[in-house]
DNA sequence: ATAATACATTATATTTATTCTAAACTATTG
DNA sequence: CAATAGTTTAGAATAAATATAATGTATTAT
């Protein structure tokens, strides 16, 4: 596996060593084609289908708060009863479907850069995140 | 109280009979002079303080989120452990103080339309949410 | 008015995501 | 190979949010 010296790199800047679960979270996490969001439990649940190795809920919370410290994952800013997190640490957005509770990435090109003109003394912006919350578009219903 | 027609006429759109209990959740959110953030702790407390009415968790649960429905209210869009909720429900914006864990209005004049060139078939934006999270600005620091 | 009915409130229990803990385990170092 | 530092884990603890069921209050029809 040729991956496995960037996850090493991955874990050890996050201040973790590299151990069997470990390295298989960064599998799932940072080896999909695509970049995707997940909630913890769906993580475990990826994990437990495509590996025999068995991880704890508390490796994996304290594996991914890690690597969002880092910079390796984002938290999505959204009201919901479980946190979202995504693999694409890019600057970009999202859509949230609130019939579906599904997101969906709208790359940064697709928003015009958000100008904000008012600063707060002693404070600058670390993010800018846009949420847009989408429903049906029934014409008929106003 | 001048202001008890109108609560009671939210209560009504809302769905919701006007019943002590509700008047008095309405008092504290709308008869303030400016709107402001809270969370349903929060809310029960200022309660408890300006009133000798015992107002249960349950009943402002079920009342904010009847306001949230018919738009009287809004929800934050924030990853946080408790929700946060606006009075204010013109359209608008956040910084979210990450250290201070403090939300701060930004005025939707103070930020560019946020102008999104993607669409979803089938689906029309309901809102369009900036949150801008800020830190201290220690230009020593990188 | 008053009985019958529908809706409200409340305390308490339940649910569920997340965090904490302490014991057992593993790797690394001297 | 013993000592130490860091890991994993199951299960306990915490806390927000929701559900429940008993009691209370308002409304309606008679």
């Amino acid at each position: 596996m040729a991956y496995a010296e960037q996850y090493i790199d991955k874990l050890r800047k996050s201040g973790l060593r590299p151990t069997k679960q470990r390295i298989k979270i960064c599998e799932v996490l940072f080896d999909a084609e695509k970049t995707f969001h997940f909630t913890i439990k769906e993580l475990v649940k990826i994990i437990e289908n495509q590996a025999n190795i068995k991880v704890s809920l508390a490796t994996v919370y304290n594996t991914v708060h890690a690597f969002i410290r880092k910079g390796y994952l984002k938290e999505i800013p959204l009201n919901a009863s479980q946190s979202y997190y995504d693999t694409n640490v890019t600057h970009h957005h999202h859509f949230f479907d609130e019939e579906e509770n599904k997101l969906i990435d709208i790359h940064q090109d697709d928003v015009d850069e958000v100008n904000i003109k008012r600063t707060i003394p002693g404070k600058k912006i670390r993010s800018v995140e846009v949420i847009a919350k989408i429903v049906s578009d029934n014409q008929s219903q106003k």
